[in-house]
DNA sequence: CCTCCAAAAAATGTGCACATTTGCTTCGTG
DNA sequence: CACGAAGCAAATGTGCACATTTTTTGGAGG
């Protein structure tokens, strides 16, 4: 009996990827949705609490989104959310001015009608969003914009670096970003894809540097809106309601 | 004595990081090195036996290598090191290239003489090691000449971003690039900070292109340079010899 | 000699029982 | 009442014992 396992109905060593990546992409999500505000910190017990898995499994989730650093890993102090500074956000959108500045470079010898028209399409539908006032569409389509103009590269690297930032950003918003004006304007997407079209590099550079300087001068720290660490169980509430306490 | 705990003279749960740290180090060392070829297998009970320190130590290091993709990880079937393709290696390059015309776009802004003198010296450091054809030296300097352009951006995501690719190249030459003429001209890294020292950017780009896709004319498949899975044993050899078997 | 299949061997994956460290509360003293 | 130290509760880190999966081995049959 000292040894006793297979506890309730669960089985041991069974290996269940699907059950790891069930917990990695609800944490994650909770963290690009913003629901998990800045500072808050991530105990291991309760989490496996509130996922009904063994305190190995999220620990092992927390260690890789350290690794991807989306999470502040402190030794023997555990996980939070990681509190960006003003500078950090700057850092992040100055980093995708940059790329977008070689991304068209580059792209100026490689743009086509089909590359054109397929962005025409796009900034239709976001200005579809914008107009029927849908605010989570907009922010989507908008940064899709963005992912669409370097995968026309095809070059996995550039992509995945972008995506990064992309979703880095998006969480630092939620922090920085007047939640009253909304997104990038599309109009400056509009003139970035004229510029391409009438394969006008520097002016497409020129836009585009406007259009990142543009957002980053509405950034701005919002004291207020971090409430401090809520409690988690109501932030991953409707995953999986295995057993609560008190 | 169901649970019998502390086996000869090794404490339990003491923490030490710095253990990990070391694996972490030797392994990742031996990557860019070269030692490791591609299509090698690292197996965790030799590599435990190898370092002398327990098999979730290694496993926790491979899944953080895995995390990094400098290793591939394939559920139940353990790490190997990667075998790029050509257009990995290419698409490494290109990104470097992409993310090196919008640091100069950049760089233009911002270049000032202390920047043109500190690369100045640089560019001597490189001549100095090529004419005494310290071909290591050579190969270290020519990566740290682009570390240092992006560094004068003083931002974090991009420099980390482009050392990332750096470090990705170096291991991908040890099996694409002619071993016997050697890395970046001088010459070009000159022309660089020449066009960069009259502020003419697009040309600064275009030498920047130029020399890019020079180098990346030069990669081919080295096939006979793959033989195969060697000794884990004396890759790692003077690191740990804790004990070994037969 | 080759192919296919079963059984054994080896390697990976996971829960659990601790050891260690951290954080917090409480109590004693100036 | 402030301040600090000691003790206690909770959280993190790690080795180990299995369960599961993959890989190798060894024959039997064509």
């Amino acid at each position: 009996m000292a040894t006793q396992r297979g506890r309730n109905g669960k089985r041991n060593g069974k290996a269940n990827p699907a059950e790891d990546e069930a917990v990695y992409e609800a944490i994650l999500h909770a963290l690009l949705e913003g629901k998990l505000k800045a500072g808050v910190k991530l105990a291991e017990p309760p989490l496996a609490d509130i996922f009904g898995v063994s305190r190995e499994r999220i620990r092992k989730v927390l260690h890789r989104l350290g690794a991807e650093r989306r999470l502040e890993m402190i030794p023997n102090r555990g996980a939070r959310v990681p509190r960006p500074t003003l500078d950090d956000v700057r850092s992040v959108y100055e980093a995708h001015r940059v790329l977008e500045a070689g991304v068209l470079t580059q792209l100026a010898r490689l743009v086509d009608d089909a590359l054109i028209d397929k962005l025409t399409a796009h900034l239709a539908e976001e200005r579809a969003a914008a107009t029927r006032g849908d605010r989570a569409a907009s922010v989507r389509l908008s940064g899709a914009f963005h992912v669409h103009l370097v995968e026309a590269l095809g070059n996995a690297e550039l992509t995945r670096f972008l995506s990064d930032l992309l979703s880095r950003s998006s969480v630092m918003v939620s922090v920085y970003e007047p939640a009253t004006d909304s997104i990038c304007a599309v109009d400056e997407h509009g003139a970035i894809v004229d510029a391409l079209r009438a394969r006008d590099v520097s002016r497409a550079i020129a836009v585009s540097r406007e259009h990142f300087l543009h957002v980053e001068s509405r950034l701005h720290l919002d004291d207020d809106a971090v409430p401090a660490n809520e409690d988690l169980a109501s932030v991953f509430g409707a995953i999986k309601p295995k057993r609560r306490k008190r």
